[in-house]
DNA sequence: ATATAAATGCAACAATATTTCATTTAGAAT
DNA sequence: ATTCTAAATGAAATATTGTTGCATTTATAT
């Protein structure tokens, strides 16, 4: 789990990587940090009404460079951003962890307690990265599942 | 790999899902089967002029509602399609195959020989279908990137 | 307090996904 | 073989999403 943030911290990040600290970047870092699930554009622009589409589209694509975010794919093939952890905030990701996307409530759910299992390709793959997908029920829709 | 078919194979398989055999469908078809990586509708459209953008629209989600194929997203979000082998071609996929989305090609590798590593998720989550991200450089792409 | 580069908002444009509907066609029934 | 019908196609239209250009505003260094 990531830890709670404040405002401080959210400049701070913003500092860190030269970005002006200005009110829609502000407000978009305490959305997803809110959040245990990934954030999409759509879900920015339903709860942000009064910032630009284009610049929540410009923030996430800054906060994607900077390695503060990364992009994750759910099953409908729409962007959805999850805050990275500590150790990747350099240029290179290093979101070598678990994406749980669910098939009812469609969160993206980054576990990144868990670790990957090492696997072999075939000869001649020469692989930089690697994600694991799972889909199913999210422990919420499981619950509401089973007790009907 | 996935055996090469001829074109009453490919009625077959429209016939057992009750498709008509028609000349779009069975190009697709044919194009698909004809590679080892995954196939984007743009790549369709640039090779199958005389067929209307709608109609590849519409074959390729027939085929994947179908489990003929199966839809995989690039590292660009765009929408690839893969012909799924033997034991998917029921309505539940079975794609828990690891993807290799190469970095310079762009190409989309289905290692359908491969299996997953089993892996344990935190309590609650009820993962009902797994893949395996992999991304870097492909055979084709690194063998000419280190001969130079 | 001012200058300046960066960020925003708006309009416009491009690309893609999706629906509607008239026409054509495959396959069933005769 | 001919006709019928439901399904599939193609073309146009619309919706949605991604992207760029530019004028205005704003954060921050001076």
């Amino acid at each position: 789990m990531i830890p709670a943030k404040n405002n401080y911290q959210f400049e701070d990040m913003l500092d860190k990587h030269q970005l002006k600290k200005t009110a829609p970047r502000l407000r978009v870092l305490s959305m997803m940090y809110s959040k245990n699930t990934a954030t999409s554009q759509p879900d920015l622009e339903n709860v942000m009404h009064d910032i630009d589409r284009v610049t929540l589209y410009r923030i996430l694509n800054v906060f994607e460079e900077k390695g503060i975010i990364h992009k994750v794919f759910d099953l409908d093939g729409t962007a959805n951003y999850a805050v990275c952890h500590s150790d990747c905030e350099a240029h290179h990701h290093h979101d070598e962890h678990v994406h749980f996307n669910c098939t009812v409530c469609k969160n993206v759910y980054c576990l990144n307690e868990l670790s990957l299992p090492s696997i072999t390709l075939p000869a001649g793959f020469r692989p930089e990265s690697f994600t694991l997908y799972a889909s199913g029920l999210c422990p919420k829709c499981d619950k509401k599942n089973s007790a009907k």
